[in-house]
DNA sequence: ATCATAGTCGTCTCACTGACGATAAACACT
DNA sequence: AGTGTTTATCGTCAGTGAGACGACTATGAT
């Protein structure tokens, strides 16, 4: 009975993507403006139909690419660029989820240094880094009274399990460096935990923890004194992938 | 530029089964026989189309029924049924992935008890539990001499994700009640650990840790004796879903 | 000089794990 | 009945690692 192939229905297939990064002490999200119905003028994550040879993977990367000029290597290609972190998310196909047809779409996860400045992708819309709190808590008030609206479609719940995703990955992996830049400070990277996490971490015991992980941060011999404050040392990511025993994210 | 609905390249989407369960002191996979070309009598996943107005859950759902009649409860739906863990594992879309045509595969996890006695389905193609390590091991050699033909499709790699998902998953969570009956003993809790893992754990320090990590097991008052020795206490899952601290998995 | 800021090193205590001894309660033999 | 085997369960002890927090260092700002 399966697979015949004039017996199975149609979809269409899409990527969404969850682009987070950390901005001024926040976990922000790249999000665009819809330029056409349905939710016309309400932000939605970027993304867009998969081609017709097209992997899924390739096909969140090109996306990625179009919407922030972003080079995403994702972790089978170990192609070290200036890229973010690229990963698949879920999938989401409720039949309902896009009203005009049925769309199933691959949401993917990446992870970005700060301020690639968004630009505008092929199309005229919009796009923007926001807090995720702010889009999350659509019920709440924004900071200044930040636009209230939800996302489009089921962007929302797609947007919490990004960041559940990324909450969690950071604590038994090494990926919060896929927010740093290429050399960055053990408080830099803290922030970055402080950020994501949305808590405040001891700065001696977090040193303590991620200099004293092997492999995780390998010293490259200059400091900074970009934060102020005395001058700390500069580090790269290190080749150990996995965190083990994990960082561990503080109770409530 | 995109959503002109004559505009996006038609989709099969179809959802594939990692169903696994322990039986006797091994983690087997649910693995049906392909009656008909591509992949002709070739071991495969279950799987199946997902209908034109069906929720990928409620295909993988419906799918499950089908093969093995066992009914599955996703966590959403906290219909605690004889049913089986299901979840969603990720999803496979290489252009080349079926020489048919395009087909992308959203493959979902089932964790389900010892012993549904796997029927065939509705096709009259042959269904079994294998070892996973046979199934896995397509160079090496079967216990007795087994087929080394490696699964249909890529479904050796969505059968290795969804094993490496369940490994990791009952580190930190109480899934690994999933592969038990209502009423389980610590020790036949252990043996799932060990068989998942294929370590093997001291039950000293292993009923030490499940009984003492509060919201994990309920006493449900009787014992029994069925694994010979003297009889042990009989428990029920309890309400705690994620572990804290988590099971650690021994080194190497 | 003094202060504020941020980074780094140490110490103490407690929780938890791994290794492993000891006891308990069933069954299968003799 | 006794002995051995099997499995369950309780205890002990040492080592690792995390949280709390004191102390010191090196920079820029006032």
């Amino acid at each position: 009975m399966p697979y015949d192939p004039s017996a199975f229905p149609p979809f269409a297939v899409t990527v969404d993507l969850v682009v987070l990064t950390v901005r001024r002490h926040s976990l922000c999200a790249l999000v665009v403006r819809r330029g056409e119905p349905p939710f016309q003028g309400r932000w939605a994550l970027p993304g867009g139909f998969v081609r017709a040879d097209e992997d899924l993977a390739a096909a969140a990367a090109r996306e990625l690419a179009e919407e922030t000029g972003l080079c995403a290597h994702d972790p089978a290609t170990p192609a070290q660029g200036n890229g973010a972190h690229l990963e698949q998310l879920a999938t989401y196909g409720d039949p309902k989820r896009d009203p005009r047809m049925r769309v199933v779409s691959v949401a993917h996860l990446v992870l970005a240094p700060d301020l690639p400045a968004p630009r505008a992708g092929g199309d005229a819309h919009s796009a923007r880094w926001a807090p995720v709190e702010a889009l999350l808590n659509q019920g709440g008030y924004g900071r200044e009274g930040e636009q209230a609206a939800p996302l489009a479609f089921d962007h929302a719940q797609i947007l919490a399990d990004g960041v559940e995703r990324a909450r969690s990955k950071i604590e038994y992996s090494s990926l919060a460096t896929a927010f740093c830049p290429a050399e960055f400070t053990v408080g830099e990277l803290r922030r970055v935990y402080e950020a994501v996490w949305g808590v405040a971490l001891d700065p001696r015991n977090f040193h303590r923890k991620v200099t004293g992980t092997v492999g995780f941060l390998v010293p490259t011999g200059g400091t900074t004194t970009r934060q102020g404050g005395r001058p700390a040392q500069l580090f790269r990511a290190g080749g150990a992938t996995l965190l083990n025993p994990p960082m561990l994210r503080p109770e409530v």
